[in-house]
DNA sequence: TGCATCATCCAAAGCGGTTTGAATTGATTC
DNA sequence: GAATCAATTCAAACCGCTTTGGATGATGCA
């Protein structure tokens, strides 16, 4: 059943049934209801592929997943971030259509996606220091909306952003009023701007204490369960071992939880630990205790707002750069307590 | 630049210029390479929206990843799963839509997906017991694989699965060998199929020997953390502990360990573990040594598979219905050892 | 030489919608 | 009674490609 079709079920032209049915002024109330009836009888649903060619848009969005050729991991928030976003999009009646490039090709697919109209904007993910792909996307001008941010980048962009700094100072500061002096930093990958950035609260903390940091207790690596494992037990097989770990994600904390017991010391007693919580859906902190002592922001949120963010810029291109930065709650859990006396 | 423009460019025609791109024999080498080296001189990428609607297909793969509207959980292994997927769709110029939606209006989404001609065909996610989008998809018409398949499912329908009821079934031996014989079950909602198949190769297993069930040591939920700890903590309780653990994800395994650990047991010492293990990139099962003893079936391999299987359904729909069963790898890793004496 | 064949190219008709510009009608105004 | 106007409707162009059905010469063969 196409318009033509049921243009001339109906005795009209396919003009005003279009019409009709995109609830144009210049129509009838009673045809439009005809229209309207008629439709939904005969099930019409319009050709998604012709009403793309016909208005020059793509009605879909694009998000270029980068898959490190070396380590080949796949980002775990990813999940929730496109939940978030799904939503929204299917909501406005947009498609989300996903791109896994080996990050090296990453250029060539923002190119390609805008010169063959695939998508009428993209969900920049995973952004670096001073990335490359922010003034690539301003080039060749597709909108789009950053999923954190990019230190270093001079012109304005969209972006949605948790405040890492604030949560990781805040998150130190807590552990320093329980006492600890030896803080480990278990962060993420140091050329990923949200890992600097968690790095910059950190030492701020610290700073404004008078502790000097120990090079030692900060390590940046991959936020895998066995990478934290690895930084724990380094660190805590030193002569002079952290009092506290501030691990960059849920996972990364099940590693230095692990390194904590098999060291045969307790968390929360012994040693405390405070996460990144993503409030991911299948890794959720504890029901009502919470394991880990947190700071945390919804991801899935974060998906939700960039996802509105960038449809109205591509809906309305001539207003302000959208920027929206995301508090991070402290949660308090069984993970921390206060330093043990030496 | 559109082919038009190219084509008065080069002095031809559209067609000629449409069929040099597209490799048809009836057009001279020569002109091919001239159309070809202008081509790429002015970065001339056809523009997909006027393919799609040209050609009648979409380009265009759908992945429907239905939001249980109770429990919110999006599948962890899911981006794995797409990223397996993606890159043989990036190969094939395949597009790939991801529509998120609440569970109840999964069957709308199907049909509207066909009858709008956003994609050629889809996966499905998630399969039930008598899992009645399949028949849904039959009926209308869509090219479908199945990541998994639904018991009860009469006509035969293309799917790519692991073999989980033989891995739960040598997992089961495996710890019988050992020597345990209360053995626990903490699977998946068994509403799900892959669970009842686990279910029942464990069921299997334990029946070869004589051994009667214990319906106590048996829990069924979701596969989080904090379900795998409860149910750890429960059975950990009772008056006849289980000596051994069959967990159903990487992640419940850890809950279960948490509970291992809060009784002041040793996993691998006094109580056994094997997961199941999806081998998610960022959820490894340790590096060289593994950490959990697990069935392994890496799910991006059978993303791969599945978008293989679905193209290929789609460009000769006349085939076989295309079936493929994985055979899970038992990786003995530190937390599985002998029964411990009573 | 005449005719069939082949290689090469092109005009034009789709694909299924949207949108422009104009036509029709009845009501209103002068 | 003619002119004006608003309310409706429609024919046709267009979006940018693919594909059908020729057209045009050159070549092969009897």
């Amino acid at each position: 059943m196409n318009l033509k079709e049921l243009a001339l079920i109906l005795g009209l032209s396919p003009t005003t049934v279009s019409r009709a049915l995109n609830g144009y002024p210049e129509v009838n109330e009673a045809t439009r209801e005809r229209v309207v009836a008629a439709a939904k009888r005969h099930n019409y649903r319009p050709n998604t592929r012709a009403i793309r060619l016909a208005t020059g848009r793509a009605m879909a969005v694009g998000h270029v997943i980068p898959v490190a050729t070396r380590h080949e991991i796949v980002n775990p928030i990813f999940a929730d971030f496109i939940a978030g976003a799904g939503e929204t999009y299917s909501r406005n009646d947009y498609d989300m259509v996903l791109s896994v490039v080996p990050d090296a090709d990453e250029a060539t697919t923002y190119r390609a996606l805008r010169s063959k109209g695939n998508v009428d904007g993209v969900i920049l993910h995973g952004p670096r220091l001073n990335d490359p792909r922010i003034p690539l996307l301003h080039e060749i001008g597709l909108p789009f909306v950053v999923h954190g941010r990019s230190t270093g980048t001079e012109t304005p962009y969209p972006w949605v952003d948790v405040n890492n700094r604030r949560a990781f100072q805040r998150a130190t500061e807590f552990l320093l009023d329980l006492g600890h002096r030896r803080i480990a930093l278990v962060n993420g990958l140091e050329f990923m701007d949200f890992a600097v950035r968690r790095r910059t609260g950190y030492l701020d903390a610290l700073a404004a204490r008078g502790i000097i940091a120990d090079p030692a207790l900060m390590t940046s690596g991959e936020m895998t369960e066995i990478a934290g494992h690895r930084a724990g037990l380094q660190m805590l097989a030193r002569p002079d071992p952290p009092t506290a770990f501030l691990a960059a994600s849920m996972i990364s904390g099940m590693g230095v939880r692990r390194a904590i017991e098999e060291k045969g010391l307790v968390m929360g007693r012994d040693i405390s630990v405070i996460i990144h919580d993503d409030d991911l859906s299948y890794m959720k902190n504890g029901e009502d205790v919470p394991i880990f002592t947190a700071t945390r922001s919804s991801v899935r949120e974060a998906g939700r707002i960039a996802a509105e963010m960038l449809l109205d810029l591509i809906n309305r291109p001539d207003g302000q750069v959208p920027q929206r930065l995301l508090e991070a709650d402290l949660i308090i859990g069984q993970s921390t307590g206060p330093a043990p006396r030496q």
